[in-house]
DNA sequence: TGCTGTCTGTTAGCTGGCATACATAGCGGT
DNA sequence: ACCGCTATGTATGCCAGCTAACAGACAGCA
């Protein structure tokens, strides 16, 4: 049940550092540090200004939002195909979100001073990072969205298969209450919405651990905004003309 | 009740233009255009590469999302404070939004080539618009917890505050029906808290014309997020510690 | 083996916002 | 003055998700 760990950890899994050029590799090589994130950890938290990037290899980490009675809900997830601390090199050094570990795993992390400068000396990394971000962007709007219209039937097999796909396995660890607050829905939703599911054959689960047996029916359940959240996902769109 | 029209429209009326230096400005006059936005217009579409970039002076812009089924809500508003079409200098080229005219005005805007070309010649440019795209990532994270937690009354009045701060006047030319697709609930739920608002002696409406009376009251109604979503408003926040 | 805390299942009643349908009221044009 | 259109007011019924409260089930630990 221990989170799998890479003991010969390639920065490289990380999807953004991969389309690194071996020239700016030379550059980030000595900059990355490697470090391993623990279930619940909080990389940063709102109103701070973050301390480092992170970058994913086999972590997954929530972007949560919180109101000022305490509410939670999660606006977008990262997992290796991204960065975490977008605040960073938009300038906006405060971050509204608290970024907290969702899964256990490794990433590299760097420094907020050396990112800065190593977007200032180059300009694909700085394109690279910003397309990033904008996909992170759409996520958000996508998310306020799927809040508005999509029922805790949908919204669960959404969150389902966007951890599934940061996963390297078919298996989940979150608890009913950690889903709910994610979701930003009662904990009693989530069970009447799991129990559906568990009934169906599509997941199997027990005391926080998940198991997706038909991942095909969960896609089914779930709303638009999976399909769309992949990344990249909107960049592919064909054009919806036809007004 | 014609739209008001600056015959000698003054780009610094824009924010994000007013900071600019003397140097820089001389650059960009000759790339910015004038230009008039009527109410509904739409500045672009999702799936499409904006063609311009636009600074309101005195138009007001929402950035709407829309779901398959073809539900809408409305993520984020633009006024003079801020630019539509952040996708263009993050290199998200596609924006996932429809920009349409929610107030008709004036604003200028600069080709995608145009603003693309400055960013890569000015750094202080650059780090403007980043800014400011990073302040309206805020505000979509916002509105995705808005979404989740508070009532129509409160995203009513928030949303007319809002509009209120883009206005020249106390008042806005908004029907219910409209609204209700910017805040994505049914016309009759905001029929009812228009109501109540009236009632109170906070607003008085007629027919898509809405005068406020009472803007303290409204303030009160409002959820956390309008004094959150004021303009880079997170970023003089005291820490929030405590925790 | 039993204790304890966490996780999951279930119930009863309430409410906000939903779908649907229709009534009234101004405004503009002829 | 009338017609027609748009905007607003109102009603009935429904349902998802909420509050609150509690029961069972399993895991780890002493």
């Amino acid at each position: 049940m221990k989170p799998q760990i890479h003991s010969l950890q390639d920065p490289r899994h990380n999807h953004l550092l991969a389309t690194f050029s071996n020239a700016e590799w030379q550059r980030w090589q000595s900059l990355l540090e490697p470090v391993e994130l623990s279930l619940g950890q909080v990389l940063f938290e709102p109103g701070r200004a973050p301390t480092h990037v992170y970058f994913p290899t086999s972590a997954v980490i929530s972007m949560v939002y919180m109101t000022q009675d305490g509410e939670t809900a999660e606006v977008a997830v990262v997992g290796n195909e991204g960065v975490v601390g977008v605040s960073l090199f938009m300038g906006g050094d405060v971050a509204p979100h608290e970024a907290n570990v969702q899964s256990a795993g490794t990433a590299y992390r760097m420094s907020a001073n050396s990112i800065k400068n190593a977007m200032e000396l180059s300009n694909p990394v700085m394109k690279l990072m910003l397309n990033y971000a904008y996909d992170m962007f759409s996520q958000v709007s996508q998310t306020a969205v799927c809040n508005r219209y999509h029922s805790i039937d949908q919204q669960l097999s959404r969150r389902l298969l966007q951890g599934l796909d940061r996963a390297a396995s078919n298996e989940l660890l979150i608890t009913q209450e950690v889903m709910a607050s994610l979701l930003g829905v009662r904990r009693e939703g989530v069970t009447a919405a799991a129990l559906k599911l568990q009934h169906e054959g599509a997941i199997q689960y027990s005391r926080g651990h998940i198991v997706v047996h038909d991942r095909q029916r969960l896609e089914r359940h779930a709303c638009e905004c999976y399909a769309f959240s992949k990344k990249g996902y909107f960049k592919l769109l064909p054009l919806p003309l036809a007004a």
